[in-house]
Parts: C-alpha cells; sequence; structure tokens
DNA sequence: TTTCAGATGCTCT
DNA sequence: GAGCATCTGAAAA
C-alpha cells in the first residue's frame, strides 16, 4: 500500500470542469470497486478525454441517444457500454451538466483486492495485465450495464468512488492524439498515461481490418 | 518477441 | 445491415 495515499474521496467539483483538465488530473486517482465480496481499488494509469460536441469519436457527437444519454446529465456519474459484443467499457462523466463529455478509464494497477480481479481475468499472466485495457479493467472491476448511471460522488455504500490518491509529477504525465480522428480538435491530444508505466496499455496504430473472404 | 484474424451482439443509419 | 473507444490465442520470426 502506498502510505502517502489520500484516502479523502473526490468530490462532484473534480468532475464539474472541462473534461481536458479532468482526464489528467485522474492520473494516480483511486478507483474503488465495492461488491459484496469486498473492495478492488484501482490506481489509475492511463485515460482518454471524449469531448460529445467536438469529438467525432464520441458516442455523443452525433447528439443524444437512449445509450449514451448519460453522458447529457451532471457530472461525477459512471457511463458504462457494450463494444464489439463481448465486452464493457467504463467512462466517468464530466464537464458540465448538458457537455456530454467524459473520461474513458482505460488502464491501471491494482493495488488492493488483486485475488477477486485475478478469478475474473484468470487468462492474464501477470498481475499488470489485469486492467491492462479498457475492457479488461472492466472486467477485472466486474463493471457492466448495471452501474451504468451510478453517482460516483455521492450516496452510502455507493458500488463505485474515486480517492484522491497519490498525485503524479506533470513531468510524468504523456498525452497523445487517438488514431483515425479528424475534423475539429484532430489535433487535440486525447490520451493521457503515466510515462513508463507497465500498465498502460500498448499503443496500436488503426489499421483496416480487411474482410473475412 | 511481434503480428494477425476471428469472435460477438448492441447501436445507429 | 454495417460498424464498432477490443481481446485473445495461435503462429511466425
Amino acid at each position: 500500500m502506498d502510505k502517502g495515499m489520500d484516502r479523502t474521496p473526490l468530490g462532484r467539483e473534480f468532475f464539474d470542469r472541462p473534461v481536458l483538465e479532468v482526464a489528467p488530473d485522474l492520473l494516480g486517482r483511486v478507483l474503488v470497486r465495492s461488491t459484496d465480496e469486498g473492495a478492488i481499488e484501482l490506481r489509475l494509469t492511463e485515460v482518454e478525454a471524449y469531448a460529445g460536441e467536438i469529438d467525432p469519436g464520441s458516442h455523443a457527437y452525433r447528439g443524444r441517444t437512449a445509450r449514451n444519454s448519460v453522458m447529457f446529465g451532471p457530472p461525477g456519474h459512471s457511463y458504462v457500454y457494450f463494444t464489439y459484443g463481448m465486452w464493457h467499457c467504463l467512462n466517468l462523466v464530466c464537464g458540465p451538466e448538458g457537455k456530454a463529455s467524459g473520461v474513458l478509464l482505460r488502464a491501471g494497477e491494482i493495488r488492493v483486492g488483486a485475488e477477486m480481479a485475478r478469478k475474473r481475468r484468470f487468462s492474464a499472466r501477470h498481475d499488470r495485465e489485469l486492467a491492462k485495457g479498457p475492457a479488461r479493467l472492466a472486467t477485472a472491476l466486474d463493471v457492466d450495464r448495471a452501474l451504468n448511471g451510478v453517482d460516483v460522488v455521492a450516496g452510502r455504500r455507493r458500488p463505485l468512488s474515486v480517492l484522491q490518491g497519490s498525485p503524479v509529477a506533470p513531468d510524468q504525465v504523456r498525452s497523445g492524439p487517438r488514431t483515425g480522428v479528424g475534423g475539429a480538435g484532430a489535433h487535440q491530444p486525447w490520451r493521457f498515461w503515466i510515462d513508463g508505466d507497465p500498465t498502460v496499455s500498448p499503443y496500436r496504430a488503426h489499421a483496416p481490418r480487411r474482410r473475412a473472404t
């Protein structure tokens, strides 16, 4: 355990800021997932910002739908969606209400509850692979759409919350653009990660997939 | 070690 | 009906 770790939960005001301020600030914070079996704590090492209005890669870019309606709501809530027919991804809604922006939690380091995470991620060979990638992170933390729209900053016994954690020095934070995004904001660095951290998911250039014959 | 293609079903056009 | 904010296991080098 980290002796210098601050266990104060983050408040609503933390999330009620522009997404590009919140995203890098989430690095080094500790996400707590509480279940009946116990708690899993995860130090965030990689995140990605999604700004609904100007980001062509965002689910909310084309307006409100049944799926993304949580992103249009107040900050400090979780947004969970199902993708590729198999996986869930966990986001935290931020920015002023109505802005439809959020931060995708891409990777992290399990600090507490690794045994529970290993049960769900039995194929992981090393602990650093337990939450290396957004779908793996959601799997390790037992996150599914039942957690969509959960308030992470208020209420007793909430299943998800975020602690202050241990801050990351600014020179440790790296950022870069997403691939395959054009239009407004194409040069905006949407991804943020902790430099050299072994739990950061590997960069993969976007490659067109060949059709099956 | 890196690269590749298949799996899978929800969501929007 | 096409595309998707991905992962995994197998195979090559």
